[in-house]
Order: structure tokens, then sequence, then C-alpha cells
RNA sequence: GGUUUCGUGGCCGAGUGGCUAGGCAGCGGUCUGCAAAACCGUCCACAGCGGUUCGACUCCGCUCGAAACCUCCA
């Protein structure tokens, strides 16, 4: 199977073919959460997005290093008087240690992630565990006279580096605009320009978190403990860097001067972001305060949900929709999501039921329908990608198997196996759904289910509707269904 | 104000210069003791106005509308 990849780099806004520096490696990295709050819907979109990519990057043969920071220092917050650091804050109000929230919380995000079967990155590592490395890249970007010192705070020389880079290049900002339009804030001052950034701030005596340096206690600025880490452990060029829209600007803005600035050159060959949940055609934000959290999805424990949504529901209508795609979140759509991915795992459960056991051991290479199914399913992929399209192939499949199980269309039994092939492969392997209902108990289940359908069905060959509904209506509270066709009764559960 | 995008049928969402996206909902039918499920058929589109073109929903321009970013945010 030929893959050529293309993903969509938003330094070039064009689709490019995908090469590694390294082949058979990859490496990625992807902004990962600040551990402040519980994550929301909005947390789940990148994790996912980019579960895709690491997912497929490993399905394509490639030796991936996938790593997702997780933020435990904090960043300034502007609207409080010094400039606090949001974990800090936080900590205050709970009287609790600052590391004892973003334990606390991360270990709530690993927990929800988990759930939605997004799989753990090869490194995760803490901005706290990398001052080192931190300071010592300040100290380089200092060295290549892209800083300034003043007053114990670090900032970066936008103006001096602008003049022998792009600064602006990856979101397309031009450098005049910024100087003239970012508002001026508290304790900037200190700044030689409005266009500056902190590599290095200065801890206030309040200030909880702090570490020491050689320009005095304090803590590093929100946008270096991406560039440090990611440098680390993916090395002074690597492929591919990932995150949220909204962090374009700023963030991987400054990224990208950071290292171009202590190492000298480009660091990342592929910037890809994920676009936004919306909900009411508005950014689902922390700060809009319009999130619902992913525990209030799984209980449905939120006034604007209608009911509670399960995991694989929530991934799946994420995944229904491409990844640089604002997607809006409403109940209706979300309800159709459930329903539609229900359909999928019927559909799956249908085919495997068709195939007998053992599976005929030799696979023929065949040709027509199922194996265009296969290459369209690779082909959306490939297209920076498209997992809409490829769960559109894959409903394609799903109306070949129940038109075959009702004997209106004929499946081979090697047309079967390669279909069950394509489920596994890009349904449950790439998209990464799982079943939610399968448990251990399916024999034990199997044998009472088969023996109750036997009961019911001596009262439905002496016309007992009475006895045969009452037996399908309990069933039915238990979430098995029963379904009545011409060769007797079959059941399925929720 | 600047930067980056977007505007697709009742809802969510793909895609393309000429060929059915898909899901959910609706309608009609097949099947069924009645249902459910499934299958078949069907209805409902490409914001508006110009331009390029043999032909545009797709390219270009304008208008209107929306969003993200410019301040912590996935």
């Amino acid at each position: 199977m030929e893959n050529q990849l293309f993903i969509h780099n938003t330094l070039t806004r064009r689709k490019e073919l995908f090469e590694p520096i390294n082949p058979p490696f990859a490496g990625m990295y992807v902004c990962g959460p600040t551990v402040y709050g519980d994550p929301h819907l909005g947390h789940a979109r990148p994790a996912i997005s980019f579960d895709l990519v690491f997912r497929y990057l490993l399905h394509l043969g490639y030796k991936v290093r996938y790593v997702r920071n997780i933020t435990d220092v904090g960043h300034l917050v502007a609207d409080l008087d010094e400039g606090e650091d949001k974990i800090a804050v936080k900590a205050r109000v709970e009287q609790l240690e600052p590391m004892e929230i973003a334990q606390y919380y991360a270990d709530r995000y690993f927990i929800y992630m988990n759930a939605l079967n997004v799989k753990r990155p090869s490194i995760e590592p803490r901005a706290s565990g990398h001052m080192i490395e931190q300071i010592l890249m300040v100290q380089k970007i200092l060295d290549a006279g892209y800083a300034y010192e003043v007053n114990g705070s670090v900032y970066f020389d936008v103006e001096k580096y602008s003049k022998s880079h792009e600064y602006g290049k990856l979101s397309g900002r031009i450098l005049e605009d910024l100087i003239s339009n970012t508002r001026s804030l508290e304790a900037q001052d200190e700044k030689r320009n409005n266009a500056d950034f902190a590599l290095w701030k200065k801890a206030q005596p309040e200030h909880i978190m702090r570490w020491p340096s050689t320009w005095g206690d304090g803590f590093p600025g929100w946008h270096l403990e991406c560039s440090a880490m990611s440098t680390k452990y993916l090395g002074d060029y690597f492929d591919i860097h990932g995150g949220g829209m909204d962090l374009l600007f700023p963030h991987h803005e400054s990224e990208i001067a950071q290292c171009e600035a202590a190492i000298g050159h480009e660091s990342v060959k592929y910037w890809m972001h994920n676009n936004m949940v919306t909900i009411n055609g508005q950014k689902m934000g922390k700060s809009l305060g319009n999130f619902i959290t992913l525990d209030e999805f799984f209980t449905g424990t939120h006034a604007s949900l209608q009911q509670a949504y399960s995991p694989m529901t929530i991934r799946f209508f994420i995944l229904q929709a491409h990844y640089r795609s604002t997607l809006d979140f409403s109940n209706e759509a979300l309800q159709a999501a459930e329903k539609g991915l229900k359909k999928l795992l019927a559909g799956y459960e249908t085919l495997v039921k068709l195939i007998p056991t053992p599976p005929p051991l030799s696979l023929p290479e065949g040709e027509g329908r199922i194996h265009d199914l296969q290459r369209s399913c690779y082909a959306s992929m490939n297209d920076d990608f498209n997992s809409p399209m490829v769960i559109a192939s894959l409903f394609e499949g799903v109306r070949l198997i129940n038109s075959a199980a009702d004997q209106k269309e004929s499946l081979s039994i090697p047309e079967m196996v390669l279909l069950k092939n394509i489920f596994d492969t890009f349904l449950f392997d790439i998209l990464g759904i799982r079943d939610e209902k399968s448990n251990d108990q399916g024999e034990l289940l199997d044998g009472l289910m088969q023996l109750v359908l036997a009961i019911r069905q001596k009262s439905r060959e002496t016309k007992d509707w009475g006895t045969s509904d009452q037996i399908r209506d309990a069933l039915q509270k238990l979430q098995i269904t029963v379904k009545d066709g011409k060769d007797g009764s079959s059941w399925g559960k929720e």
C-alpha cells in the first residue's frame, strides 16, 4: 500500500508531503494542558486530533516519539496586579500547595483522556521539572544578543530579532502593527517595546512558585517551556509541532523566535493547528466561562445537556469533523453522533457474525468495491487526516454489511474478511473507537439470552403475545433490544 | 483597527470547475403478530451581487454576516 501522507502546514498554509527528517523516526510535540481546572470539551479536541495523527503515523510504520507537555508552572495573569502565577493564585484560594493542585488536575486530565481512548504520549514532561533547561535557554538567547535583562526579568528583543528574522511569519502578523497595537499592561514599562515578551520574570515576594536563577528568584515566561522541552526531547530540528489555533499567536510565534534565537535555525518542519469547539458559534473556553467539562458530558450533569454522552460519543463527534474546521456543539449534533456510532458498531457486530469460524486461511488478492473502500480510507487519511471521509467510507461498508445480512447483496468470505480488517484498522486502531459495551461476562450473558429467547419463542409460537412482549419489554429495560426476524430472534445490548 | 479564517439542505458536517459525500431528523415502501432493527426509494443545499469560463457551490472581485487571534486560553 503506497502512502503519500500530506499534512497541512500552518507555516506555508498548504498541504505538504510528509517527509520525516530522520526516517523511520518521527518526532511530534503538542502543547498540552495547563493543569488548573477540569478538562472540558475544548481540551478533548487537540488531544483527539493529535491522537489521530499519532495513531496514523504509528500505523504507517513510523517510530514516533510523541511529546506533550504538562504546564504546571502557570502563566502570567494580566488582570491581576502583579502578574501572578495562575496556579499560585488558585493555591491561595484553596489553601493548597501549588504542586498539589497541579497534581490533582493532571491526574484528572489523564483519567478523562483515558476514557476518550487517547493514547498516552511517549513523554509527558512538566515545565516545573525543566527549570534548568529553560534557564539555559534564556542564557543562550541572551548570549546571542536577542534578549535583555531588566530588574531581574529577561525580555526577548523582538525588534532586534526581526532585523535578521521574520517575527510574525507563522501568524502573518506585521511587526509595526504589533508595536502599535499591543495593549500596554502594568509592569510592562520595563520592556523596551510592546511586542517584547518575557523569557524570565522576577518573582515578587508573595509569589509562591519561584526558582533561583542567575537573574534572581523568578519563573519562566510562558512560551519558554515548549521551546526548551521540545528541543530537549526531539532535537534541534523535528518533524511536527501541534496545538490549538488559539496558540498560533503569540505562543507559537514566540516559540519560533526563541528557538531561532537560541539555536540559530528553525526547529519545526510542520506546524499543525486544530480548530476550536464552539458553542452557539463561540469558542468554548475557560475565559468565556461557556465550557462544559468532560465529566459533565459523561454524567449528563450540566444545564445545557439533555442527556449524558459517553466518551466514545464525544470522540466520534470530534472525529466527524475535520480537525481544521470549527465544530459546533449541540445536543442534536451529539445525539446524531451517538446514533451514527451505534450504527457503525452494530454493523461491525453483524459482520463478525457473518464470517464463519475459523476464517479461511488465505486472503486472495481481491479487487472491486471492498478494496476501493480500503483505498478510499487510506486516501482520506493521507489527505491531511480527513477523518470525516474515513467515517463516510465506513458507513458505506455498513450499508454493504447490512444488505448482505438481509441477503439483498452478496459478500464473499474474502470480502467480508477484508471488510473486517478495514474496520479493525480504521475504526478501532486509527480512529481509536472502542466498543464500550463489550465486557468479559459476554459468554454468560450469551448463554442466558439464548435461554430467554428460546422460552420467548415458545410463547410466540402459541401466539401468546402478552408473554412475548412482557419478556421483550423487560429486556428493553435492561437495555437489551430484541429483534424479531424471519429466522428467529436476535438480541443486542445498548 | 490589524492578522487569520469561515458562511453548504431541519441539525452536524465532507468535498469538488461538469459526476450521490456521510450521519441524524422527515416522508413513502419492504419486512414484522405489533414493534424495533435493517434495506430500498424520496424531500431539503452550496449567504448575496457581479466577473472569468462552454460550464462555478468550487476560481476572482465586491457586499453582507460570523468566528479565532492581537491579553491566560486547546
